[in-house]
DNA sequence: CGTTTATGCGCTATTTATAGACCATTATGG
DNA sequence: CCATAATGGTCTATAAATAGCGCATAAACG
């Protein structure tokens, strides 16, 4: 026995996923390649690409991402020239932000 | 003692993990949010938001959607209504798809 | 139809992720 | 500069994910 944790999720995260996994069955499907098939081909279990076609957010995102990426499936719109351009990118804007976060500190009004 | 599994992951997965914590590091800065406060907010610890920042593949696919989601970044380059649209509609093409994936079976060249 | 086989699901053992504390370092702002 | 606080790292206990089966079901195709 343990106590469980306890996760919410949003609407969004949980739509995104679903996306995603449902994108990765209907290219498998049209590719006509089969779950064993692509689970070895991603390195991953078949049961493990279920869960993830299935938009399970417990899902390790290197897995998901992976399996993704084996289908051909752009990430985020953008090929892998463009994932290097835009980490480049927000490289050099990093460096401009501040390292820490302080946070705005609000003038306590208690001097009333 | 236990074996360890070794993964290994394409280039493009680990530069979209990466970029996406990029993104959700910049944002937070640029939004003057602590990661302790941050990691309150998504519901997890700093350690792991820390480890989503630095792109770790390992982290589940959930909490990394979620931090996204709590900052307003959107996932797909689309936003909440977006990604129920395209939700939606891959659900009809995946009504006309075959339910299972049949290989195409290459017909054995042992005739000769 | 009948055969083949892909899929869904439940199970257990093991590996791994996560929370939560702590400490050292470094950036921030006064 | 100094004081404050955010960050990065490590460590431990616990929760959860994953692999790898086996079995039932249902779909594809001849």
């Amino acid at each position: 026995m343990a106590k469980p944790v306890d996760r919410s999720y949003s609407k969004i995260t949980q739509e995104a996923a679903s996306l995603l996994g449902q994108q990765i069955r209907m290219t498998r499907l049209e590719q006509r390649m089969t779950a064993d098939e692509l689970g070895e081909r991603v390195g991953i279990s078949r049961g493990l690409l279920q869960r993830i076609e299935r938009g399970d957010l417990g899902c390790a995102i290197g897995a998901v991402f992976e399996a993704a990426a084996v289908l051909g499936i752009p990430l985020f719109g953008v090929d892998q020239r463009g994932l290097t351009d835009r980490l480049a990118a927000n490289a050099r804007i990093l460096t401009l932000l501040p390292k820490t976060a302080r946070p705005v500190q609000r003038p306590v009004k208690d001097d009333f």
